[in-house]
DNA sequence: AAAGATTGACGCCTCAATCTTC
DNA sequence: GAAGATTGAGGCGTCAATCTTT
């Protein structure tokens, strides 16, 4: 990892100009990838995340803290969301058979229907945004340093709003 | 269809690969980020960065357009903060005298020293979860990563939010 | 007491409408 | 009319409190 270059209070010039783009991204594409799919889809990244998730899932339903979990948001967060899908009819919540105090989230035929309509649009954007801006070293180059990134966004601390 | 690495409806499992990590990235580093300047700093990203850019500015003032723009964020939603932080006492709006329409926003000293109170702790953050996740190589790479997807975004379509 | 889930209050952002100055 | 800026309404997320089941 990072050897010889540990200044803690400031970032040299190659790191700053590094960061400076790189936060740029960070700042812009999420906005982008959200202003596709509220265009073409009247969706969010998130609720496309959930509908997804619940799509790939056995029976296309979930529970709801591992939903939760899969899409590291709190709790709270997705119930939110999920009070808004349901209504519109996208999924349904269930209590689980085998434990009360848990629910299962459900994507309904309308659900499906939505997300298989919405994916192409938003599989284009991220190709034309990311993957074929990029050379096919560069792709994997983005694997490994995002895969970096996660292990110390994982173990930093424990993630709150869980509650 | 599928020659190379131009189908245009899905992504191929190394792409799919690289893009699942990177989008788990996009989600969760800014809230990181986010989640340290609020626990030690009371801000928020976009606060931080707009306490910076007026730090670096001559007579430490931006015209409100000015400042929107360099933070890719549309006037609404800076006029909506310049309210938040005039209340709290980091910067002063006044109308610019060259042009009526105008104003301009100046970081106040207490403002800078909110600032500069701040950033330690922030760039240690950075640090940690980015900089020192990654060899000198991989940092070279994210910095030519950005700048592929930067220009994409920029030229993209016009950005929205202007009114 | 802990885990799962939900709710309401409040904060921030988006969108459309509005006002002033050029 | 266009540019710069602001405002209010409504939508979404966070936080703290609450309820139920284990």
């Amino acid at each position: 990892m990072g050897e010889g270059r540990s200044e803690p209070e400031w970032l040299t010039g190659r790191e700053l100009d590094a960061w400076m783009s790189f936060a740029g991204v960070l700042f812009q594409l999420p906005a982008a990838l959200d202003a596709q799919l509220q265009r073409e889809a009247r969706l969010n990244h998130f609720e496309y995340f959930v509908l997804a998730m619940l799509s790939g899932a056995p029976e296309r339903t979930l529970r709801m803290s591992e939903l939760a979990a899969r899409a590291s948001a709190s709790q709270s967060r997705l119930s939110h969301l999920a009070n808004r899908l349901e209504d519109r009819g996208w999924i349904r919540r269930a209590p689980c058979p085998h434990d009360g105090r848990a629910t299962n989230a459900t994507l309904t035929e309308a659900g499906l229907e939505k997300l298989t309509a919405s994916a192409p649009a938003h599989v284009a954007e991220v190709r034309r945004l990311v993957i074929d801006a990029l050379t096919d070293a560069q792709v994997e180059e983005l694997r490994g340093i995002s895969r970096r990134i996660l292990s110390r966004l994982g173990s930093g601390r424990a993630t709150p709003g869980t509650g």
